[in-house]
DNA sequence: CGCGAGCTTGACGTTGTTCAACTAGAGTGG
DNA sequence: CCACTCTAGTTGAACAACGTCAAGCTCGCG
């Protein structure tokens, strides 16, 4: 053994935080431990880099991550902000082996990377981790539904809004939050260019649905901005 | 035994042509085989209905069917083309066992429909089985990161140019196609209204890159067909 | 003090939806 | 066999939505 239990006490505690993780036996637990490493990213920083080969498992521990899908042109749509005890698999596994997206650190971040192999072994020896891991993915699946209905029925208001609203409930939880998400990140999170929300959060603004002052948001008006999100 | 296995010989056959179904063993296969029921769709017939329980593993023995998203006032968007050999696991079957997207028949569909109950025992006692189905999901995400990147960063010409290119290839694997989709049906795959749909088929009909006649298509200029695809 | 990156605003043009009218084919019942 | 209706497809014109461009602004930082 090249690492003592001592030595990785710290990482048996950040592998106990991950949802679904909990069906994990000490023996699994420990071929994580094996094969993880603790990397640090500066905000900005690309952590999944989209065409790549994937070679891990990211487990964040602490900040948060943005993970978006690269189109034409540079443009890019964000599909969904992680934060600590989200992970990430990249959707290649098991299949052509390259990353189908991009994840960027929007602040410093702590990850645990956990080996492919290592991930496919449990993965095959654990069939509750199985079945963790399945349902991880179909609750992926249901964001980009709910993006797919967002960006081909609902005009940019509604689209707004619903940034908003996911930003307070999903991410922040809270009524009032700080987000380190750029202009552009928002826009790209609603599909909508960076001026027009610019414009849209104005008019929010002026009609006392929220206040924005930067980065620092406070929703007043809960009501209003679901009905605009729900009418489109 | 209620089933003797002559009686489901037919079934056996159905199971076999599966994707993924090729590490089962006979077991498994039969307990997929006790559980399934023969089901014939005719043109049109709701498969899958968002949003009510999923009951069932569809499996497409023959005929073809759309599965798409229902979004605000009656609006939809079709997410892609089912065909023979493929097979729907509802995304809720590990979560909220509800089903997020509804599946209906173009043509007739002969299905053979096997429980989750089934699929469950299955999916736990075969762990190659369980990576065939990850593997099945995470190409599903992949098409759909492919449609958030369309319907974000094209505009309708590269779409529909997505479409025709998607019906032929990856649908109908010919040049020349017959499709039961109706303009609607093609208008939701490439989430534009109709009657534009309608207007860049005709441009691409005058412009001699494809030849329509009713539902009967030709692809005569891929290579331009492909570029509009691209740049959007 | 001046520079640069990100943010904000206005004006303008394109894109694509909506509405309405018209057409063609497929039943349906007298 | 012929109106009659019903649905799907098609076309045109008007309008709204949204992105783009260009300019000015703000704030932190050297």
């Amino acid at each position: 053994m090249t690492h003592t239990s001592n030595h990785l006490n710290g990482c048996h505690d950040c592998n106990m935080k991950f949802n679904g993780f909990d069906t994990l036996s000490e023996l699994q637990l420990n071929t994580f431990k094996d094969s993880h490493c603790k990397v640090e990213y500066r905000k900005g920083e690309t952590i999944i880099k989209q065409g790549a080969r994937c070679s891990n498992l990211v487990c964040i521990k602490s900040g948060y991550v943005k993970m978006h899908v690269e189109g034409l042109g540079g443009k890019s749509v964000i599909v969904k902000v992680l934060k600590p005890g989200d992970f990430i698999i990249s959707p290649g596994i098991f299949d052509d082996n390259k990353n189908h997206f991009s994840a960027s650190a929007i602040t410093d971040v702590n990850t645990c990377l956990i080996s492919i192999e290592a991930f496919r072994k449990v993965f095959h020896d654990n069939d509750n981790f199985a079945e963790s891991v399945l349902k991880h993915n179909h609750q992926l699946m249901q964001t980009l539904y709910h993006q797919l209905i967002n960006l081909s029925h609902k005009k940019m208001t509604g689209r707004v809004a619903d940034t908003l609203l996911y930003l307070s409930k999903e991410v922040y939880e809270s009524n009032t939050f700080y987000t380190t998400l750029s202009r552009q990140d928002m826009a790209d999170l609603s599909s909508v260019s960076k001026e027009s929300l610019i414009r849209i959060l104005k008019d929010f603004k002026d009609s006392g649905i929220v206040v924005v002052e930067g980065n620092q948001f406070k929703i007043q008006a809960l009501n209003t901005l679901q009905n605009i999100s729900k009418v489109g």
